[in-house]
DNA sequence: AAAATTTGGATCTTTTTGTATCAAATTTGT
DNA sequence: ACAAATTTGATACAAAAAGATCCAAATTTT
């Protein structure tokens, strides 16, 4: 069960369904149905309970879902059941307000490391972190072991810098410039570019 | 061959489409051919032919595609040939990186209307724009006839100002409020959460 | 004790997506 | 001028994903 091949779209979707269940436990709830997390999500029931067969059975006939050990089950899942720390480069307005964001420790993320290249910058304090020079990049995510990193520097330099994360041993990089970069197949990118979710709306409009 | 239905997931792609053909042409190239386009993207050919082709036939046998034609008829088809107005609401440090990014204006989009609900916060400057009590929020998009929105209140106030920008007129909003939004069949959403990409991410990791 | 919920599995169909192939048009090289 | 190479757009085919039931088993509610 456990080393079976689940689609991404399915993998893309859990996430949704963990957010969703810790939202239900802040609110005080203890179980829940694939129904009720399927009308808060604009999802059918049965995909849900049909996604997370794909993993094991985690609900009981009859009640539902115990919140909590669904909360669980998806946080191992997903590897999200620990810390992961993640470095930030490229410290402009996105990178700033992801460095203050308090939104990832308790999602399983940890920002530990800023870098950019602005004399001017480097020294600075944001969200509790010193900016460190670009230059020593590759050295300090290396020591710090650091697998993920999110890249919010100019396009001009995002692949470049991405060749630095590469050398670094990084995993996984979220972008936020708007373009491709190149990475080798063991390496994860995910993509944000708010004119790209804009566009994708426009053409719907009228 | 203009009202066919057109798969959620091609009309995703083109925004892709065009942002390449947006910085092929700024590095000064002519043409190009789907092969090339597929090779930047990571995606194949084939694929790239088939979704434009459900809209037209833009390209040259033997050739291949005139970027700047290329890009118009883009343009064109996700109806941003033209400039959106757009109005963000909650400017903490998301809303404020928004509303100093300069890279809306040239891929169809304007900023025009900023709101927040702190009085410390209304009536300063940012990137050019004032702040404007969030009390008035519906009157003054009414008023600019405002149809595009960008979320970045808290969580806990996301659907209550949704709610406010759909009695407003609004009809696509992109939400950076980590929690799905109830919105008519008639309303468009796209959703923007860093975690979400992070745990899409991890699962693969190790 | 009966009725109502709800899961997880199975099956089946339909839709959607992706891949492969090929003729026709065009350009490039000799 | 002619042959080879490139490239599109169309078609056909294969794979993946989603959706629609259905149903037995377990549990809760009445």
């Amino acid at each position: 069960m456990e080393d079976k091949f689940v689609p991404n779209i399915v993998v893309g979707r859990l996430p949704l369904y963990l957010r969703t269940l810790q939202l239900m436990s802040q609110e005080g709830r203890r179980v829940t149905s694939s129904q009720e997390l399927g009308e808060r999500l604009g999802i059918s029931a049965a995909q849900i309970r049909k996604d997370l067969s794909q993993f094991g059975e985690f609900g009981k006939q009859g009640t539902g879902y115990n919140i909590d050990f669904l909360t669980d089950q998806l946080r191992q899942i997903l590897c999200v059941n620990r810390v992961w720390d993640v470095a930030i480069v490229g410290i402009g307005d996105v990178g700033h307000a992801l460095a203050r964001y308090q939104g990832f420790s308790n999602r399983g993320f940890r920002i530990v490391l800023l870098f950019d290249n602005d004399p001017q910058k480097i020294g600075m304090n944001v969200g509790g972190f010193t900016i460190q020079d670009i230059s020593d990049m590759v050295a300090k995510i290396k020591e710090a072991g650091v697998q993920i990193a999110m890249l919010s520097v100019p396009v001009e330099h995002a692949q470049q810098v991405t060749n630095s994360l590469l050398e670094a041993g990084v995993k996984a990089i979220l972008n936020y410039a708007p373009i491709n970069i190149s990475i080798p197949v063991n390496v994860r990118v995910q993509y944000i570019d708010p004119v790209l979710h804009l566009q994708r709306m426009t053409y719907y409009l009228e």
